[in-house]
RNA sequence: GGCCCCAUAGUGUAACGGUUAGCACACGACCCUUUCAAGGUCGGGGAACGAGUUCAAAUCUCGUUGGGGUCACCA
């Protein structure tokens, strides 16, 4: 049987970055064995919809480059692929379940449920649905069960919860053992003909033909609820795989509260793609110990469900940000770079027009491998856009001496004379004027540092003058000689 | 609190039951050098604890402790 897996997100609003770790991980194991991957809408809470919430989530999914063979856009012949458009089937299959005897009908008011938990609380019992003493099939009788159902009296559908051992093999963490009479008479269809997440997820994957549930751990104690699911309907049970969570700093579950948890979030931070699924698909899995930095296909090559962590990863934002600067500095596609570049000078006000690609390509060279993010550059390399207004009085102090202005002007008449303002030939040049003049490069490069960018800090000198060009350094030299005169 | 899951440096992780417990980020030092980076070299730092099995345990078993998840007409 061909692989078939699913991503199964409720559209609350965003994407969480776990989630993206989760659907990921389907994503590599469906590639891995050839199989499908499927993106499944569920909102079967009505209380909780986000206005576009799953526009989003399709919107997160695409930037993070996961293609889904089957999914709400783009239907397979397992449609639909919403679960709110999928009510008949839920409300079929319960009732099948009430025919078998494995489910009932259940009258009690949200008040009653809240009287009961309080009652058995105060009696130190397990605050557990209390079949035998509220209004239900059972209590009732069929009678007046279906006089009750005549009437339109609303209803919820339970599922009765055999009192026996309940057992599942999960890929990641082996076998898992429960006893039914840990587990409450979960409701699977609510008052208003919407199944809980439990009846729809098993429905669904089933008849979805899910070969492998692939999903966070906090599903791990509701999937005994699921087992007995499949057993009462006979159907097979598909193999589980509960993910190790994400966690904040303090090991709690990933949350807003502690730092930025939607996809786009990241996204729009400036994070490259490729560096985020990096690094998130090393959060939890990896596949070898001397390696950090791997292509999607290699990713997809080397994946091993079997080999994925039990225990939660704290995501690590220093590391995240290493991996974004390593990418950076390594991406061989610099006219790509360029073009975003190009966008944020737009964003700075800064005028674009008068940098061509080139220019912009020569500056990220010179700059990438002091940055995280591209965004960095504009504030760093301000002096490369416009001529500097601001020079730092500290660094003048520390290399500006007495007869400094006098060497600048020399110089200077030394550069205006060459016609080939390469690196090497401007390095060339002011290595002839250092040991004519018996003094060291550093007397003389700091000061033309701080002429030409205004700043103690920055690329390599002569790289730095080859790109702005010629004019632009003389005009520098010219009006930094004027200021200090 | 009940139930379930988990436990290798600060973080992410590697290692047929036999290794001086490896790698990466972070941290420190040094090298390179024209500043800042990048890069390179070196370094500090780790098996939660206790029993047991075994010639041999990070690795298997049990217990303790600690952490997390979950206990809805939410997913």
């Amino acid at each position: 049987m061909s692989v078939r897996v699913r991503f199964a997100p409720s559209p609350t609003g965003y994407l969480h970055v776990g989630g993206l770790r989760t659907a990921l991980y389907n994503y590599l194991f469906a590639k891995k064995y050839n199989g499908k991957l499927i993106l499944r809408i569920e909102d079967t809470d009505r209380s909780r919809l986000v206005e576009n919430a799953m526009e989003n989530l399709i919107e997160s999914l695409e930037w993070a480059g996961l293609h889904f063979d089957e999914s709400p856009v783009d239907e397979g012949a397992y449609g639909p692929y919403i679960q709110s458009q999928r009510l008949e089937i839920y409300k079929n299959h319960a009732s099948i379940l009430i025919e078998s005897g494995h489910a009932y009908y259940a009258f009690d008011t949200p008040e009653e449920i809240d009287n009961m938990r309080k009652r058995l609380q105060e009696s130190n019992a397990d605050s557990k649905y209390d079949r035998m003493n509220m209004s239900n099939q059972f209590t009732l009788g069929d009678d007046k069960t279906k006089e009750y159902l005549i009437q339109d009296k609303p209803y919820v559908i339970r599922l009765k919860i055999p009192d026996e051992l309940i057992e599942f093999n999960d890929i990641i963490r082996g076998k898992v053992v429960v006893h039914g009479k840990e587990i409450d008479d979960q409701v699977l269809l609510k008052s208003d003909g919407f199944p809980t997440y439990h009846l729809a997820n098993v429905v669904d994957d089933h008849l979805m033909e899910i070969t492998h549930v692939i999903r966070g751990e906090e599903w791990l104690p509701s999937t005994p609820k699921h087992i007995i699911l499949y057993n009462y309907f006979g159907w097979q049970i598909p193999q589980f795989a509960h993910l190790p969570l994400l966690l904040n700093k303090d090991k709690s579950k990933l949350s807003k509260r502690q730092g930025d948890v939607a996809v786009e979030d990241y996204k729009s931070k400036g994070y490259f793609r490729d560096a985020f699924i990096n690094f998130i698909a090393l959060l939890g899995w990896n596949p070898s110990a001397d390696k950090e930095i791997y292509t999607i296909d290699e990713l997809i090559e080397s994946f091993n469900l079997e080999k994925v962590n039990k225990s939660g990863a704290v995501f690590d934002m220093v590391k995240l940000d290493w991996m974004n600067a390593h990418y950076l500095r390594n991406i061989e596609s610099v006219n790509i770079l360029a073009v975003q570049l190009n966008e944020i000078l737009i964003k700075n006000n800064i005028e674009p027009t008068k940098f061509n690609q080139d220019y912009l390509e020569k500056v990220i060279l010179l700059f990438r491998e002091r940055v995280t993010f591209i965004h960095e550059i504009p504030s760093l390399a301000t002096y490369m856009f416009s001529d500097p207004n601001e020079f730092d009085e500290e660094y003048k102090l520390k290399y500006w001496k007495e007869n400094t202005g006098e060497l600048i002007s020399e110089l200077k008449t030394d550069l205006s004379n060459l016609n080939n303002f390469d690196h090497a030939i401007v390095h060339d040049e002011v290595m002839k004027f250092v040991e004519s003049k018996g003094i060291k490069l550093k007397d003389i490069i700091h000061p033309i540092r701080l002429i030409i960018t205004g700043r103690s800090q920055g690329a390599g000198m002569f790289e730095t003058m080859e790109v702005l060009g010629k004019d632009v350094c003389l005009k520098r030299f010219e009006s930094f000689i004027n200021k200090i005169n």
